[in-house]
DNA sequence: GTTTGTGAAACGATTCACAGCT
DNA sequence: AGCTGTGAATCGTTTCACAAAC
């Protein structure tokens, strides 16, 4: 496929949580400039996000409501659910394995790890946290599509290597560090503090 | 000041971590190079980045680390310390809350806040947490720079409101919605669930 | 000889504007 | 008449390449 930019598929998303709320209110049809306006962007730039995928509207008209989620759902792929582990139960692995929106968009938590034997044992949500010694035979008997990284800056890295190893080929990365991965493995990084430290900047220059 | 592009501020980010490593290591400087290599972009990215804040280097030497360092700071305004409102006293609020790394750099959590009158009167790290009713009592008496929003999409906004109108000028944003602002009031955004999808996308478009 | 700082070139993303459907 | 789909134009960012400084 045709190479899509990163901030398309960030549009694509909001659309479609937009969508959903359009729906809700029993919405049949909208235009691009509605969906637009709701999401703080262009009309022109919606239908060219959407064009990338096919041509999903009606001249005149709009686009179908329903139709469109459908679509939407296809292109990000959320037509299935996806294997998560949690790698780190410390406290905010644990906020996020127990976090709702996850599993009810798909998103299911099923093994979390830690390497503080305090730790591992306890509950997070009915699920056992286990020993990240044992990742790969875990991972091997069960593959999962996505893993969570939530360890500590020093180990991001070789945890990473063992699960590029096992196969895993979606990492989201909490951790503060740049990891490096192996071609095929895709990694999107939440790093709180270099948002604190942009609105720092923000605040700092005007 | 000339606008600089959110991907510049987001390198400079990076451009700390790694010289603070680099400090660490005793190193006295470094090359456009040596930096850009270890976060994954190019020499000319990085004295282009620095070249809108002005020349820090030597020609045919390098950049001193501790100058670079001390710059950097400086540009992204990290030399004073930013009292932060965390509202929302949840598993994820509360573990932010106590997460080191934030008072680390600088940002100190002053204040938490929930609707829950269960969570109301409990402590994370030896704060007690508000009722988000008082919000505009407190803020007044002592006003925060920052507010970290991690309450359910459906007040999101309207607290947005409140705080916009207390003088709040940052907020980071964990609810999954678009929030809207005055003028002049920044919002940087952490989706979860947007990046999840993003994952998803690039695991199905392959 | 090495590495910066920076105009110029190349690239990529957004916006414009309008032909083509409904 | 209204709104989409899309080439063309514009705008912004990244990369190139080289003169200037050490």
């Amino acid at each position: 496929m045709r190479k899509i930019a990163d901030s398309t598929v960030r549009r694509l998303s909001l659309y479609l949580r937009f969508l959903e709320e359009f729906a809700e209110q029993g919405m049949a049809t909208i235009s691009s400039e509605e969906l637009a306006s709701r999401g703080g962007t262009t009309s022109a730039q919606v239908r060219k996000d959407l064009s990338f995928f096919g041509s999903f509207g009606k001249r005149g008209l709009g686009y179908s409501v329903p139709e469109l989620l459908v679509r939407l759902r296809e292109i990000l792929g959320l037509g299935r659910s996806y294997r998560v582990a949690m790698i780190g139960a410390g406290k905010i692995g644990g906020a996020l394995a127990q976090y709702r929106g996850f599993r009810q968009r798909g998103f299911e938590t099923v093994l979390i790890y830690d390497r503080d034997p305090r730790i591992i044992g306890t509950q997070w949500n009915g699920l056992r946290v286990r020993d990240v010694a044992s990742l790969e035979e875990d991972l091997r008997r069960e593959p999962v599509d996505i893993a969570v990284l939530v360890t500590p800056a020093e180990v991001a890295q070789s945890v990473t290597d063992r699960l590029a190893h096992l196969g895993v080929k979606a990492i989201l990365n909490f951790a503060p560090v740049q990891l490096t991965v192996p071609e095929g493995v895709v990694v999107k990084n939440m790093n709180l503090a270099l948002e604190l430290e942009a609105l720092s900047f923000a605040l700092t220059n005007r």
